[in-house]
DNA sequence: CAGGATCCAGTACGATACTG
DNA sequence: CAGTATCGTACTGGATCCTG
């Protein structure tokens, strides 16, 4: 008779049973630590910010940047002038984070050799 | 005739003209971080880690560990018995970065709660 | 038991065009 | 300028079957 019971069908079962999962893929995401890295130093516009980050669309920057607001690690500041102007900053909350992120950011690259290293180890002794 | 180049016209430009990023998001991939953290207070055997960490299917356990060996943070020890046996864990270097996604991932839990109050207030002011 | 090979659905992402 | 909407595609990741 089928039931179909489907207890956990789905591919995220495991990104909603962990909350902080999501927020840990919020800032660690391809833009998400770019962004908090640019925010570190100083506010950007929107397309300074693009720019400065290079090779980001239109539209990923602007998820990547609502994300995080609503995360509560960006401070969104939009002046009613035209042309329209929008400013953005880390929260006391987002610069703790950009600065763990940043760490751990800068730790891999200072690791990259021996990372490097390793793989070459790996794909010589495999193939 | 249709010479069909295809240069690199691929949405991942930008992973590639940045190695670090790419170990950076190993370590911080969904189940990179799990298997860091369950590694980190000791060695696992394949299925054992799959069981301990929930969730996961064979292909992307099996992939990701390989990933991380590769990069150099995780030591595969096989065993030449029947039934196969295959123990993982850190290396020096592997327990560097699991310290370290660990503590971020630890502060993301800990600030959860500010995090869910920001997006109650962003989720108030609009819709 | 450890994992490779294959197939396929969901989605993440980028390019483009359009709005206030 | 600062986005939103739509669309097409490439890739992610899971299920399943199969091997040493």
């Amino acid at each position: 008779m089928e039931v179909s019971v489907e207890v956990s069908p789905g591919p995220d079962v495991n990104r909603a049973e962990c909350p902080s999962r999501l927020v840990l893929e919020h800032v660690t995401s391809r833009w998400g630590v770019l962004v908090l890295a640019a925010l570190r130093e100083r506010s950007y516009r929107f397309s300074e910010l693009r720019r400065h980050v290079g090779g980001v669309s239109e539209k990923m920057l602007a998820q990547t940047l609502q994300t995080l607001e609503r995360d509560g690690f960006v401070h969104r500041a939009a002046q009613p002038v035209i042309p329209p102007r929008v400013d953005y900053s880390l929260t006391p909350m987002g610069r703790e984070v950009a600065e763990q992120v940043w760490a751990l950011s800068r730790w891999v690259e200072d690791k990259l050799g021996d990372v490097v290293t390793a793989r070459e180890a790996y794909d010589a002794a495999r193939g």
